[in-house]
DNA sequence: TGATTTTCGGAAAAGGTTTTCCCCTGGGCC
DNA sequence: GGCCCAGGGGAAAACCTTTTCCGAAAATCA
C-alpha cells in the first residue's frame, strides 16, 4: 500500500504525528492537543513535542484532518475567464481574503462556455466547502439546482429570484443610470449601445435600466456586441453606423476594444464620438483618451464574497445579498457632441 | 464526531460507499471496483452499483481518497500579482492543462512581496502533489531550500542553477536583443530602458543581454522602475530627461504606464519618442499607437508547466529546463528617431 | 465426472488525525 | 489523615475509501 518510493533520492516518506509522539515520549493524542489547542496540556510534554514537530518537521495530513472533521479549508471560484482583467481582480479579492482566514482557493476556468459551469462548480464542491460563482452565465433553472448541491454557494453580479442565494452584485442600473444621465447632460440624445453576453445576467439589468433611462429625451440604439475586448473591436463600425454621437460599452474590456478601433478609423474621441465603459479596469486611465466610466472596485467585490461565504451556514439557510453601488468618473472619453448646439428636450427624431 | 447538523434544511450528510453498498446488496468492495475499474466486475452487480450511485448521487470523498493514496490530484500555483495581466494568463494555461488531467488548482498570491513566497509555496504544497512558482522574487538561496521541501516544484521564469529545477522560462535575452536591433536598424543610438524589479530573475537575465547588445552602436541608460503600469508611468519623466531617442520597457504593462504619461506630456510616440513593451498582453494592441514588443504565449507557458510538473516524479530527479524563444512584433509605437538622419555607426558620443 | 484454473466478490486492514471515554494522580478541604 | 474533585494524558474509535488476501463458485480441460 505504501505510496511511491522509487530511487535514491527519495525524501522519508513525512513524519506522521505518531513518529512525533514517539519522538515527544508522549501519545498521539496529546501531540494533537498541543497543535488544536483543543485542551490544556501542561508545560513538560508541550515543551517536548513542540520540540520533537520541529525536529522533524511535521506537519499535519490535510486529507486526514478533512476526513475526521468533514471540511475541507477551502473555497471554489468559478470564473467565465481568466484572462479577463476583471475576474482576475476577483478573484485576487476572494484569495486574500481567503488566505487571511488560512482557507485555500481552488480556481476553474469556464471558459466563457455555460455548459460547463455547472460541471465545473459542482467538481470544486467536493474538494472545497462551497463554491463562489463569479457572474455565471447558466439558466436560472440550473443555477437553482445548483444551490442545492453545493453546501455553501455564493454568487457575485448575479442575483436569483426563486433560490435565496447569498450574493453580492453591482448596482447595474444606478450605473447604467449615472451614464446615461452624464451623457444626456452633455447633449446626446443618441446613444449606441454595444450589448453584453445575451445571457449575462448584469446584461439583463443593464437592459433594464435602459429600458427606464431610454424615452423621450435619450433614444439608445442596441447594437450586439460581447464581453471582450475583441467583440468591441468588432462592433464599433456598426455603432458608427447608427449615428449615434456617444457609444456606450457594456464593459471597459469592451469599450477598450471600441476604441481602439475608432482609432484605426481615424474617428477621434470625444470629439467625433464619446465612448463609455464599465468597471474602470487598471488600463482604462492608460488609455488615450482616458475612458470615462463606472468605477467598481473588483477586489471588493471579491472579499465581500468571501465574507458571505464564511458567514453562510452548511445548511445553506440564509440568503442576503449585497449591492455595491458604483461611481462615475468622468474622464475624457465623452464631451459635448459634435453639432454642439443645445437642443430642447423635445427636438428628437424617434 | 459528528458534523455540524444544524437546522431543518439540512441536507442528508452525503451518502458513503457503504450506503451505495447496502443499497446495491454488495460490499463496498465491489462498488469502489465499479467506480475506479480496478478489477472487473460482472454485469450483474455492476448494474445494481451504477443505478445506486446515480439514486443516491453518490460521489467519492475527495479526502478518503487522498489519505488511502497519498495524493491529492491538485495542483498549486503561486504568483506575485493577480492584477498583472501576465500571471492571470499564465494560470489560466495551468489552470486548463491541469482540468484536463482531471486536477485542481490551488492558488495563491503573494502580493508581490518576495518574503511571503516561501510560505505560500510551502502551504500550497501541503494540499497539493506540488507548485508551480511563477516569476518567483524570493532569493536563490531560499529556493534551494523550497525545492527540497516541495515534492513537486516547477519555476516558471526563472532559473536555477545551484538546484536542478524544472522550469519553463521565457528567452528574455533572445527578446532584448532583437527589441535592440530592431531600435539600432531605425537607426537609434541612445535607449533609457525602465528596469524591472531587482529581484526579479527575468530582469537580470534582461541585464546580461543588454550588457551583450549595448556597447558601440547602442547606448543604453538604467532607469529604475517596477513592474507595473504605475510605475512606467512614474519613471516616464526621467526616461525624457535622459534625452533618449527609444524608451525599452521592462514589461507591456510598465510600457502602457509610460505611454500614457507620455501622452499627458503632450510628448508623441513614436514620432518625438520610440517605445517597446515586453510579453505582448492582449491590450498592447488596443492603446493608440499600438505597442511594438515581443510577443510571449502566456497560456502556453503555463500549459508547459504543467506538461513539466506531471512529468516530474515524487523524487524530484530530473530538472528539465524548456526555454521558449519570443517573436518580434513591429507595431506602431516605434519609429526612426526624431532628427532623421541615418547616422554612420561611428558618430555616436559617449 | 473429477481436478484444476480462473473469475468474482466479501472481509478486513491501512492510511493519519481528532475526540471521546476513561483512568490515574495530585492537590485541596474537612 | 482521608476523601473528593479536577485536571492531565493514554487507549481506541471514528472518519471513508482502496486494496490485499482469501474463499467460493463457476468454467475449463482431461
Amino acid at each position: 500500500m505504501g505510496r511511491a518510493q522509487t530511487g535514491t533520492g527519495a525524501r522519508p516518506p513525512r513524519a506522521t504525528i505518531i513518529d512525533v509522539a514517539r519522538e515527544a515520549g508522549v501519545s498521539p493524542a496529546t501531540v494533537s492537543r498541543v497543535l488544536t489547542g483543543s485542551k490544556p496540556v501542561s508545560a513538560g510534554p508541550e515543551q517536548r513535542v513542540r520540540a520533537a514537530v520541529a525536529r522533524l518537521g511535521y506537519r499535519p495530513n490535510p486529507a486526514a484532518q478533512g476526513l475526521l472533521r468533514g471540511t475541507t479549508s477551502a473555497v471554489g471560484v468559478v470564473v467565465p475567464d481568466l484572462s479577463n482583467p476583471y475576474f482576475a481582480e476577483v478573484l485576487k479579492g476572494v484569495t486574500n481574503a481567503a488566505q487571511h482566514a488560512d482557507f485555500r482557493t481552488l480556481v476553474a476556468d469556464t471558459g466563457e462556455k455555460a455548459g460547463t459551469e455547472r460541471d465545473a462548480a459542482l467538481e470544486l464542491s467536493r474538494w472545497a466547502d462551497g463554491v463562489v460563482l463569479c457572474s455565471p452565465r447558466m439558466s436560472q433553472w440550473e443555477l437553482s439546482e445548483l444551490a442545492a448541491a453545493v453546501p455553501r454557494l455564493v454568487c457575485v453580479n448575479r442575483l436569483s429570484r426563486d433560490t435565496p442565494i447569498p450574493a453580492v452584485a453591482v448596482d447595474f442600473g444606478a450605473g447604467v443610470a449615472s451614464i446615461c444621465r452624464h451623457l444626456g447632460e452633455l447633449g446626446h440624445r443618441r446613444v449606441a449601445y454595444l450589448r453584453g453576453p445575451g445571457r449575462a445576467w448584469s446584461e439583463r439589468a443593464r437592459q433594464q435600466a435602459l429600458r427606464a433611462a431610454g424615452g423621450a429625451d435619450l433614444e439608445i440604439v442596441q447594437i450586439p456586441c460581447g464581453s471582450s475586448s475583441v467583440d468591441g473591436h468588432r462592433a464599433a463600425d456598426a455603432a458608427l453606423a447608427t449615428r449615434a454621437t456617444a457609444v456606450m460599452a457594456f464593459s471597459d474590456y469592451v469599450a477598450l476594444g471600441a476604441l481602439a478601433r475608432f482609432d484605426e478609423l481615424g474617428v477621434s474621441v470625444p470629439d467625433e464620438i464619446s465612448l463609455t465603459g464599465f468597471d474602470d479596469i487598471a488600463l482604462s486611465c492608460l488609455v488615450s483618451p482616458r475612458l470615462t466610466t463606472v468605477t467598481v472596485n473588483k477586489q471588493d467585490l471579491g472579499r465581500r464574497a468571501w465574507e458571505l461565504f464564511s458567514a453562510t451556514e452548511d445548511d445553506g439557510a440564509t440568503g442576503p445579498v449585497v449591492t455595491v453601488t458604483p461611481e462615475l468618473v468622468i474622464r475624457g472619453s465623452t464631451a459635448v457632441p459634435a453639432g454642439a448646439d443645445p437642443l430642447p428636450r423635445t427636438a428628437v427624431d424617434g
